[in-house]
DNA sequence: AACAGATATATGAAATTTCGCATATCAATA
DNA sequence: TATTGATATGCGAAATTTCATATATCTGTT
């Protein structure tokens, strides 16, 4: 995992917040960051796709549903960072979390 | 400390490999980055000016030097993804460490 | 097989970032 | 104050990223 790619993966408000949803909840499907972000569907996707791409998360089709998970093989040191993120920037992305409750 | 904007900041290799030797050394001056970097002047200064530009790190003359620092006010969190970063991809930015060991 | 819901991808335009080069600024010293 | 070394900035071009829209794919159901 080359540092600088990892961050260029986290660089981007979509792909951070619904990381952080993600890490948060332990899984997120694509249905569910569309409602937190309020945002449009091809977006997210693409933005899914790209962390996919880097090694960040993993796809989980279950019918028509496809959940995401942060990929078990992301090196210790990206996972702490990402936790990291996520303990101590609650505000950042709790107004999404109040949203998905709405669901 | 946005952490989107934060993350922008690591997100290009220039940027990354600074601060990480920042970091590593707790202080660098742009003559230092050029070598250890092997990059032009301007290019080096306008990615300092941009971290600078976003609270990471601080700059201090002496004289002709200018030499940088982690901003001595950054978050926690943020000092704690760099420090991570920097013990954990040692490999990443070493050439640039052994290049600046030839000065 | 046809259909509907959920997600992914193709494509071209718009926005942003990065770069190289020229030039400006700043500090020490002759 | 003229000069030199070190660093910063202005600017347009090139590269990269992001987006909206349309369309394709995949799955479960009728």
């Amino acid at each position: 995992m080359d540092p600088c790619q990892f961050y260029k993966c986290l660089s981007d408000e979509t792909r951070l917040k619904s990381l952080l949803i993600i890490a948060e909840l332990g899984e997120a499907c694509v249905c569910h960051l569309m409602t937190a972000l309020a945002i449009e569907q091809p977006k997210i996707s693409r933005h899914l796709a790209e962390l996919r791409k880097h090694g960040v998360v993993i796809d989980d089709r279950r019918g028509k549903w496809v959940y995401y998970q942060l990929h078990p093989d992301l090196p210790q040191w990206a996972k702490t960072v990402i936790d990291d993120t996520r303990r101590n920037n609650r505000p950042y992305f709790e107004q999404a979390l109040t949203q998905l409750r709405t669901l």
